[in-house]
RNA sequence: GGGCGAUUAGCUCAGUUGGAUAGAGCGUUAGCCUCCGGAGCUAAAGGCCGUGCGUUCGAGUCGCACAUCGCCCA
């Protein structure tokens, strides 16, 4: 509807300055809803805006808009100017008719857009593959899959992507870590170093070998120190990388490609990286090692890429690992990454540049902390003594639909409490029960009314909730899209949890079934039919489930 | 020491191309079950949008400085 205003208003004003309409400037005209309900359905600004190029007052301007608009459908139902130059515009049941029809005959598909040939990898959580996924990784998680469903809802081509650091110096820690363990089963007297991975799963890692004596090599007790520290870095390693998995797949969270660092060291893909970069002059020798000049490309300074001991820098492996990305053809790449790589963005836009793609096609996400509470007091948590609250022991207490729902009600850059008990209340506490409340209520109110088919008569719907209604749910696209376009899950969040007030309110207000007339009935249900579609449908770009019954 | 982000109701937070009188939930207070699912609804109270200066018809929103908090880097 606002995309309809404004054409209505462009048209009138190229009626008014016919000769001038060239010159003037469109953009800054904004059609949006006023935040007070006296000010009508929708208001523009455009006389304000264009009322100095045009010599006239905003008034008389606003006036002449008026004037000129097109309005053979019958839509608004008046427009007036008001204030400083606004037009308020007051929309007729023929509109609200016309948009509820719309969202009945696209049903599911209500906001979705055509493919539109653009190219999106969305690469989130890929966490190393040394320790089991905590909460943070879920918020992550969350944020990731729900951003993908909504791009390739408004018509992108998305591929999900799991980056896995499995080259780094981390793995033979983790390996080193799973040796002390054994030795320590075996009833050696081990000093367990304070920089290794200190977890429980670790000793269970270690356990399950001694249990299984058929999983390690025949020979793996004559291996050297060094061979039986990267048979246990790849052996932990990979079995870790399952449990990943496993956990992100309960999570709903879907992934396409699983991306092995190592894998950019087997293919030479990081020296073929670092030779472009060289060819285009951004790397420099010095003192043994080897530089990437980052700072005229607006990083705080020059970064390493080789050491003088000869190994390459985790930053080396990513420049490939993005140069990689690019080539694949992506016209943008996410990358969804905790707060505390926010040091890390400067130098990697420099690569995307240096590697000759515009940094624009590189958007980092960032994923603030999270604070697990319990009834309001923080759960205490710390890595370094292995001590935190995985993902899985939190879908465990609290179940999938109710932590996607958490991790996504705030915007990601902003600090998140995330409190078990409010996650668990089934009440209005907890905003994911009252959402699908909504969806479980019409159903069955649905049930039970019993209609017989029939085309409502939705010009019946004269209620002032049903038009908020409609309104709000004419606003699904636009909010789909701008979260798409912002990478900003949370408003879909937010509409859902509006959409769900507002049907809980009309209820609350009007009965929606009236047995002494079945017209009136059939209308509200088809309007509540419709509600409970398109909320199940931004449910499930959330990957939140729409339930029937609860 | 340098950089990034934050600061909006008692609490947790929305508020984007700058728009009219500042938004929601929780919490508090007072109400609503002979009635479609009360997992809900109605209403009240609650604000110097951290501080100051600037930009303009108009600033929570943009710019500069300061304060406080958090994170990253040396």
């Amino acid at each position: 509807m606002k995309k309809m205003l404004r054409n209505k208003i462009e048209s009138a004003l190229k009626k008014i300055a016919p000769a001038g309409a060239g010159q003037l400037n469109f953009k800054n005209i904004v059609v949006e809803e006023p935040k007070d309900p006296a000010h009508g359905h929708l208001a523009t600004n455009a006389a304000m805006v264009l009322a100095k190029p045009l010599g006239l007052k905003p008034r008389d301007l606003a006036c002449k808009i008026i004037g000129f608009m097109d309005n053979s459908e019958g839509f608004i139902q008046s427009a007036e100017a008001a204030g400083p130059g606004f037009i308020n515009f007051r929309l007729s049941l023929e509109w609200w008719t016309y948009a509820l029809n719309e969202i009945r005959n696209k049903g599911s598909d209500y906001g979705r857009l055509e493919p539109g040939g653009q190219k999106v990898q969305v690469e989130y959580v890929s966490a190393n593959p040394t320790g089991p996924l905590h909460v943070g990784h879920g918020r992550g998680a969350a944020l990731g899959d729900c951003l993908a469903r909504i791009l390739a809802f408004t018509g992108r081509t998305v591929v999900r992507e799991y980056y896995i650091n499995d080259a780094g110096r981390q793995m033979r820690v983790l390996g080193q870590s799973v040796l002390i363990r054994l030795n320590e089963l075996k009833g050696e007297e081990t000093n367990f170093p304070g920089d290794h991975y200190q977890g429980r799963y670790i000793i269970d890692l270690a356990g399950e070998l001694l249990n299984h004596p058929g999983e390690l090599p025949a020979n793996f007790w004559d291996l050297s120190k060094e061979e039986k520290i990267q048979w246990l870095s790849r052996w932990a390693g990979r079995r870790i990388l399952d449990g990943i998995k496993n956990d992100l797949a309960d999570f709903r969270a879907i992934l396409d490609v699983w991306f092995s660092e190592q894998s950019l060291y087997d293919q030479n893909l990081v020296d073929e990286a670092l030779a472009s970069l060289r060819r285009g002059g951004h790397i420099y020798d010095q003192d043994g090692a080897v530089w990437f000049r980052s700072e005229p490309l607006g990083d705080d300074k020059n970064r390493v890429l080789i050491k003088s001991n000869g190994d390459k820098t985790y930053l080396a492996a990513d420049v490939a690992y993005h140069r990689n990305k690019f080539r694949h053809g992506f016209d943008l790449v996410v990358d969804v990454w905790g707060a505390d790589h926010h040091g890390y963005i400067p130098r990697m836009e420099a690569a995307v540049e240096a590697l000759g793609y515009r940094r624009e096609q590189l958007a980092v996400v960032l994923v603030q902390l999270v604070t697990l509470l319990r009834n309001g007091q923080p759960v205490s948590m710390s890595t370094r003594s292995g001590e935190f609250v995985t993902l899985r022991e939190v879908l465990d207490e609290v179940g999938v639909d109710a932590a996607r729902f958490m991790f996504l009600t705030r915007s990601h850059e902003s600090a998140l409490d995330f409190d078990l008990e409010v996650a668990k209340a089934k009440n209005r506490d907890n905003p994911v029960y009252y959402v699908q409340y909504v969806c479980a209520r019409i159903f069955s109110l649905i049930q039970k009314a019993d209609l017989k088919d029939g085309k409502p008569d939705l010009s019946l719907l004269t209620e002032p909730e049903e038009a908020d209604l409609i309104r709000h749910l004419a606003g699904f696209p636009d909010t789909v899209e701008s979260a798409a376009r912002r990478l900003e899950p949370h408003l879909l969040t937010a509409w859902l949890t509006n959409a769900a007030r507002l049907f809980h309110q009309y209820y609350g207000r009007h009965r929606l079934i009236e047995e002494k007339q079945p017209e009136l009935t059939r209308a509200r249900l088809a309007l509540a039919a419709a509600v409970r579609l398109v909320t199940a449908s931004g449910l499930n770009l959330l990957g939140v489930s729409a339930p029937e019954k609860m």
